[in-house]
DNA sequence: GCAATATTTCGGTTATCATCGAAGTATGAA
DNA sequence: TTCATACTTCGATGATAACCGAAATATTGC
């Protein structure tokens, strides 16, 4: 019987870990160049270059060249929907090393999820915004109320819902580390394009972790009552 | 660097062509014996019970024992909605055979996805029910406004979102078919519970395509304006 | 108790594929 | 031109795992 569209194909490419690192890499929305995705998954550039072949042949990355460099991203936002559904069913590996452990829990405190904030403060953030009464709970999707919409303005994130775009406005996202869901969509990343361009937050040398810099901390607090303990 | 949860696992897992396509058989909701799951995927029975291992432990399906008999089902629908996402960005697999055209030509028309309804039928009735301004748009989400949930309790639907269930109200789904969002989440559950309930639709021998009855036409016609035309 | 059905366990075979060394291509720098 | 860097292609190796036959276990029906 085996249905029609073979899904498995597409999993299995998935389903090599170093191929599944790569990807993961790439989940922070930006692209990277073939060596550092080799070095992120840990093997061979030689490797890594057949992998990073096959999944453009799948039509899950878009690769961009510059010069000798070759850049490769998710190639549109469902892929990267589909990674974080697979994160959610997927049991938590165990830690290796310390240095490991340091790096998950940077990720588990703050990291960007494709282009939007995740981890603790993705969480947290998001927990002020609908205790602040700016947005609110409708299913699977947060509202913004006209109190955010002004909040949202004054502080510099332009508020827009153009009604081309088919992306979704404020999803709400499924948080593989805090298992409860933060804010995503244009909204999400428009917040969070903001908090890069005010310095309150910053990437951290490799992945996805960022950093809340001492300007942020004050600002988070000053601005939403988001109150950082250090852990 | 590898992040963290072991997404390549169960990325492996569904990978492989016989676990999806026993996967896929049970997207449509119900549970199945592990013989009918090793004819589905085409494997002999000892093949299926070691991968239905397999899925068992890395917590994708569950097991109910009846006498002799074992049947399997999704865990839970965040697996459903996983699978889902991988076949919106998988390709389309080459028809082999007559009896395939027919058989994607019957999930393409009307099919049950997880537990709600999908394919040509599922996004028409979703389509309907938005013109008649029953249901509206809200990012990843629609709402059920009063007239609709009137008309939705007329016809014998238990509208009721019970806080307790974490589960979505109405939640949008992408058609992998259709590649548009029919209606999904608990409301979608009970309305196309309703609809076996009045025989307008009931499940073809295997597999998870449905058919429309002489009283499916007629009322889903009267009801819903919604005509359907023999191709 | 005995035969039939449903599922699981074990063992051995086979095929696939990830991997890297070595060599090749392309771009940029000196 | 020459060298260095970034990436790709080829070929060989090795490990993994899907698969089925055979046999074991469990349940139902006679």
């Amino acid at each position: 019987m085996n249905s029609n569209p073979n899904l498995a194909e597409v999993a299995s490419l998935i389903g090599n870990p170093s191929r599944a690192a790569m990807l993961v890499s790439l989940l922070g929305g930006k692209a990277l160049p073939a060596g550092d995705l080799a070095r992120a998954a840990g093997i061979s550039p030689q490797t890594a270059s057949t992998h990073l072949a096959k999944l453009i042949h799948a039509g899950l990355l878009i690769q961009e060249s510059y010069g000798r460099h070759k850049y490769f991203r998710l190639a549109n936002s469902e892929v990267g929907h589909a990674l974080e559904a697979l994160q959610t069913i997927s049991p938590p590996k165990p830690i290796r090393s310390l240095r490991e452990s340091n790096q998950l829990h940077a990720l588990q405190f703050a990291r960007t999820c494709y282009d939007h904030l995740a981890g603790k403060i993705g969480v947290a953030l998001t927990d002020r915004l609908l205790e602040m009464n700016f947005i609110e709970k409708s299913g699977k999707e947060f509202l913004l109320n006209a109190k955010g919409k002004i909040k949202l303005h004054e502080f510099g994130v332009t508020v827009e819902k153009s009604p081309k775009s088919r992306r979704c406005f404020a999803r709400q996202c499924l948080d593989w580390s805090e298992r409860r869901y933060h804010l995503a969509g244009s909204l999400g990343a428009s917040l969070t394009r903001r908090l890069f361009e005010l310095k309150w937050i910053e990437n951290l040398p490799d992945g996805r972790a960022v950093r809340v810099t001492d300007a942020g901390i004050k600002g988070l607090s000053d601005e939403f009552g988001l109150h950082l303990t250090i852990e």
